[in-house]
DNA sequence: CGCCGATTTTGACATCCGTCAACGTCTGTC
DNA sequence: GACAGACGTTGACGGATGTCAAAATCGGCG
């Protein structure tokens, strides 16, 4: 029996819409597998021949200069897409940040089936745009926001997208969360440095802006502030 | 008559490969229009209900901050698809950067039709994970890079992208070319500021990097230079 | 050719953030 | 429960880049 049919991304994924046959047919050229936090799951550089559906946990998406800075470039959640089908190779690593579960396939049996399947072609450009839409706007961070407005907008876009993956359905963004990133990986995500994250962390807390339980736990208490911060 | 037939981006653009009477199809619902240098074809924040090719010229895709930062996100060029389709509305502007000639469809027309013809659709996801791969490693560049690599890389990117389009076919980059960018534009790419722009270049004048034969125009005088610059 | 406004360059100075270094605090293991 | 090592915080300082201001140059137009 087909595990896709109770795939708990399954409403959600690109695979959302195929037909009974057609799931089985994915099912049978895609195998489940476990990613533990810090794994790689595509090496930057090497002609990635995976892509993959992200079932549960979170992966980075890197880039790094020869003389070893990093930068986050993406972050990958549960239903989120993996990877470079046809033909070109994309030159990012991705690495898990928590244990994940992903649905993996060779390029090669990816780009067949979705070439014969335009509904899954049409998930898969709609969650691109959307993609390409928020990475476009994290440019603005990056090129035009200073430590402060970064952290404020880093915080507001995690409390929204840890909101949406968590167990209660989307009642509007979470005010407490845990962290899947380490300052060094909020510094490489937000184009900063370690030490600049985590002064911009203790001055919110200072001024009674977030709350900070523990190392990886986040509690925002003055929404309102956080919002006027991120410019 | 189609216009498409003879339409000089016709190989190149995501109505490569449509059938003639699809073709004729699409010639229907699209229309020729000009923009001259500066005229913006999407507002930021209207519900832009358009989405275009590219025929000729050069465009800027931006977003700005309330309080008036702005930041060059996107470039597109003749064959390169503008706006988009499928319900979202993402913010940001299109402006031309020179006179420019793109093919414009209602959002509503385009999204019915491509959803006709997944040849179209494909064609519109190849160009859309490519646009997403270059707009990554734009990020590596505004989140680690300093103002002079940003400017290298940034000089050798065009002359590659401005060879691609030019009217000799590809003989690899281009040593000497007339930049669609002013001062400040080249600043909104980068991250930087125009001064910061100004002094750069004027730097890699000095070192006999590059030449400046006029304010639009510069000529990459010592290649190898400039790529070990860009890090 | 000569003028005007826009654009670019150059200079002086300020500041934000990175660098380097020391210290503090978690977490897991024995 | 104590230790070790990783991770995070804090402080002092410097430098790259932003800011403000003025001068220089370009390009269009009469």
């Amino acid at each position: 029996m087909s595990t896709c049919e109770t795939c708990v991304v399954r409403n959600r994924a690109i695979c959302a819409g195929l037909e009974r046959d057609e799931l089985a047919l994915l099912n049978a050229i895609g195998r489940r597998r476990t990613v533990t936090a810090g794994e790689s799951l595509i090496w930057e550089d090497d002609d990635s021949l995976l892509v993959a559906n992200v079932i549960e946990g979170v992966l980075k998406l890197t880039t790094s200069t020869e003389d070893g800075r990093e930068q986050i470039v993406g972050v990958a959640y549960p239903a989120d897409f993996i990877g470079r089908p046809f033909g070109q190779t994309s030159r990012a690593s991705v690495v898990a940040l928590t244990d994940a579960r992903v649905c993996v396939f060779s390029r090669n049996d990816f780009d067949r089936f979705a070439r014969e399947h335009p509904e899954l072609e049409h998930k898969l450009l709609e969650r691109t745009l959307s993609e390409l839409d928020r990475t476009r706007s994290w440019m603005m961070l990056l090129g035009r926001k200073n430590a402060a407005e970064k952290i404020a907008t880093f915080l507001l876009e995690m409390s929204e997208r840890l909101a949406e993956t968590g167990c209660t359905p989307a009642f509007g963004p979470a005010d407490r969360f845990a962290l899947p990133f380490s300052r060094q990986q909020v510094a490489d995500v937000l184009g900063l440095t370690i030490e600049t994250v985590s002064r911009q962390f203790t001055r919110l807390k200072n001024e009674g802006v977030i709350d900070l339980p523990s190392r990886r736990e986040v509690e925002i208490l003055d929404r309102p502030a956080l919002k006027a911060l991120a410019g």
